[in-house]
DNA sequence: AATTTAAATGTTATAATATAACACTATGTA
DNA sequence: TACATAGTGTTATATTATAACATTTAAATT
């Protein structure tokens, strides 16, 4: 459990308590009564908090979310949902398929221990 | 199997022969001489190519590639291997993972048809 | 405690990716 | 023909992300 830096904390307290991802000019705009100014000062934090698992980027969507699942200290094997309507996006933590990609061979018998899977479809509240 | 307009042709044309996924500038670049002079030319072939299934979107690296999946009409069920060395990327197409994700259930006993998973490792030249 | 090293910060500038808005043209179909 | 739909061309601009460099803080080593 690593200590983070006075900006990685910054940013990683205002996307934990974010009920959705973040995009980083949204974060930029919202630490700036922080004194975190530039965008270079957010992609930095983002970047580190990415590294060692704190966040996690949705790359369909260029934002950011919380690790929603404690154990995860490297961001290496993830899966999220996403829903095509409200962009409401939860992480999923299913051993079964975290198993299931984790020992995927592909034809020509190679494994992959990093991966990370979006599901889209609607939400509950959206179908 | 839909015909393409003059402008999606000469970028399909083009992304079918790259041996790499190619990025929306690099392919604005590689078809000025054939007269599509503006980004926009390029981002409306692309989302209609993506749209149908003919070329995907690489998201972890904003690069397009041909789909290499003569079935694939439309693009919702994609997986892509991603050399973190090289770049290579390739598309796979297993028919026991596209089963096992399409039927895959979250903890809400929700299904997403739709789906988009990229691994990263190290292909076989790069090991 | 002093030294050294790695990590983080602050700042300006700029690169790379993507879309808005509007006028016009081609194509299919009733 | 006339109507609708998809595609094109163009300018401007929004959004996302990194380069380069100087400085400061924190941590590890002596």
């Amino acid at each position: 459990m690593q200590t983070l830096s006075k900006n990685q904390q910054i940013i990683f307290d205002l996307i934990d308590k974010s009920p959705e991802p973040m995009k980083a000019y949204a974060i930029l705009f919202n630490v700036q009564k922080k004194g975190i100014k530039a965008p270079l000062q957010v992609y930095r934090a983002l970047d580190k908090l990415v590294e060692i698992g704190k966040i996690h980027k949705i790359e369909s969507r260029n934002a950011f979310i919380a690790c929603q699942n404690s154990s995860c200290q490297v961001s290496k094997a993830t899966a999220f949902s996403i829903c095509e309507i409200c962009e409401k996006v939860t992480e999923i933590s299913s051993a079964s398929l975290s198993k299931y990609l984790t020992n995927f061979k592909d034809k020509d018998g190679m494994k992959y221990s990093k991966y990370n899977l979006e599901f889209f479809g609607l939400c509950k509240k959206c179908r």
